[in-house]
DNA sequence: ATAATTATTTAGACAAGCCTAAAAATTTAA
DNA sequence: TTAAATTTTTAGGCTTGTCTAAATAATTAT
């Protein structure tokens, strides 16, 4: 029933999935080249034989989107790759910058039934070290409310929920400022001049970047 | 310093290792192919990309083995394989017969830290859910003491410690014969006609065939 | 020792995934 | 609304890993 994909094929199916939102259903082959790594006349040559498969739609010159088959699959790789960095920070003690080049290959192993023991295994986790939701087996994912720091109200309880840059370099400096997830953040004055924030973590008070502000997730805090 | 390999390369260096024995120190491209699953010529093409890159040693309708350093590769990917087992049977309660299939995909994930830390999750385990013994990381492999039960003396305690072919089929047909390892049995009686063996296992006697005979290791029991 | 058989390698082909260079379509600017 | 710039696709080539068919080496039988 479920055509073999390759790792690479696989791979090109994430990026689209994270490539494409409601606003911008489609994705160039430049754009998906970039996220890729790869020139885009390989992008397109892939993406020609994604549509072939029909995982995805796609239409000269126009770009491409997932199908629902596409869709699915994606989903479930994403779902594979989020359970394996639970797995990877909370069993095997990894530190959330260390574990995404990991789990990029653990996505891709092929057997319905690990993927189902290791959810169980780590509870059935409804989100991965970074904040991100992990997909249901259905291939239901929760849509987050959460909003980006550098839009959040002055003077109100926050809680920190994710990332949007999940760089091993931007998870560092985060560790390095304090900031985790479930970390406790106030914003007590924007500055104008640099865009930078005085924020009260953990009530230590300090002074962050706008480029921090705008990588890193908050909900309305207790 | 360490070349990359392809899944492909590794389970090349895995056959020979497998292949070779003290006594037959090379393998012909025509038994390597039959434990590929491939087609002699595509064996060979392999083996001579594996001699340039100093992986083994191979002469023209001789044979090839590994080299040095193929031999180091191959007990790398061993001990990835058999941890990966092992944490699939005592984490994810998988049975010994649904874990090859899956280790065979799990073994070629490369991040040494991620070995290390499975390992010490496991708490450093000596033999896999098959009995075969687990290399170091530095590459050693200890030496199994342990015979055929087909050559095993006659009424002598002796214990299960490992399987010759670990085929599902024929794990799944230990399990139904209530044979697993650790399991005490006794040989009370060699059938000439046919090789049967009349065995008292957890003190309960029956027949079984030779070909399990053949197939089961045992030690000197309690 | 020669012939027949078997094992092994070579030759040529193909698909997947990538590349560079060139052509074509689309978008932007004049 | 043409012309210029940019984006995207096509054409052709390379590597890996496989195959089949043909050639050659090695082994076995006569
Ligand atoms: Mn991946
Ligand atoms: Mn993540
Ligand atoms: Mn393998
Ligand atoms: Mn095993």
């Amino acid at each position: 029933m479920k055509r073999k994909i390759s790792p690479s094929e696989e791979d090109y199916l994430k990026a689209i999935y994270h490539k494409t939102t409601a606003d911008a259903p489609v994705v160039s082959t430049t754009l998906l080249a970039e996220e890729m790594g790869a020139k885009p006349s390989s992008v397109t040559d892939m993406v020609q034989r994604l549509s072939e498969k029909a995982l995805v739609e796609y239409q000269k010159y126009k770009g491409v989107k997932l199908s629902d088959t596409g869709n699915t699959r994606a989903l479930s790789i994403i779902r594979k790759h989020r359970l394996w960095e639970v797995f990877l920070v909370n069993e095997l003690h990894f530190s959330w910058d260390q574990v995404h080049d990991i789990a990029e290959q653990l996505e891709h192993i092929q057997s319905e039934a690990l993927t189902d023991r290791l959810a169980a295994f780590l509870g059935h986790p409804k989100t991965d070290p970074h904040g991100d939701p992990i997909p249901t087996k259905e291939g239901n994912i929760q849509a987050q409310t959460k909003m980006l720091l550098e839009l959040a109200p002055l003077n109100t309880p926050l809680v920190c929920v994710g990332v949007e840059d999940s760089s091993a370099a931007f998870l560092q400096f985060l560790d390095k400022c304090g900031i985790g997830l479930g970390v406790n953040i106030e914003v007590l004055e924007k500055e104008i001049f640099d865009g930078s924030l005085l924020v009260s973590i953990d009530s230590k008070t300090q002074r962050i970047s706008s480029l921090i502000a705008q990588n890193l997730y908050v909900n309305q805090g207790q």
